[in-house]
DNA sequence: AAAATTTGGTTTATATTATAAACTACTTTA
DNA sequence: TAAAGTAGTTTATAATATAAACCAAATTTT
């Protein structure tokens, strides 16, 4: 009846950067705090959860002299993400 | 940008048990178990905070001799819930 | 050119949450 | 009448999310 719900993604801070990330080619992690409005530490968190799970790949580099977070979805987390689209239309009925 | 998740509802035991109650009538303890397969306790917990909430109500009578708790969605809920599917849709550009 | 502030983060501590395990009270069956 | 089942609740624990505190380097201010 009800798919299971992937907690990885099941997450307001993790989804919100899933889904921008989806329809990018690659953000950093200033345009991705603007974008969601978190505080850097929790993003910093979620940003490391995501990337465990193979579903980002983040790459530290730098702009000038300062450090540069860039992050980009891999097909693991495109793929995560569509599931997990389909598993919430059985709670939505959309 | 992104709209805020109700917490309340950002959760996939009382996500589904919400979205069991918008279906039907009323739907018991016993039938809320088997269609969302949760444990006991679990779901005792959750129907609580939902109805805490104003989002169900919850009616305790007896089927013969043995208990059956009953629940029902009220408009708070109802109204929780079209809002929650709205600020998902922010997320999932459905 | 120090001192203070800002930038771009990470680490750690705390509060909240979800969940299962343990328990209660009663009923049915052997 | 003892054992097992039903319908739940309460409590303990593990996992999570989040913010606060922190760090290093760069920039700005005085």
């Amino acid at each position: 009846m009800f798919k299971e719900l992937n907690p990885l993604l099941h997450s307001e801070l993790r989804l919100a950067v899933i889904s921008i990330l989806i329809g990018v080619e690659e953000a950093d992690f200033v345009f991705l705090r603007q974008e969601t409005g978190a505080t850097a530490g929790n993003l910093s968190v979620q940003l490391d959860k995501l990337a465990r799970a193979g579903y980002i790949e983040i790459e530290k580099g730098f702009r000038g002299k300062m450090p540069r977070t860039v992050c980009r979805i891999t097909d693991t987390g495109r793929e995560a993400f569509a599931e997990y689209v389909e598993a919430l239309k059985s709670y939505l009925q959309l």
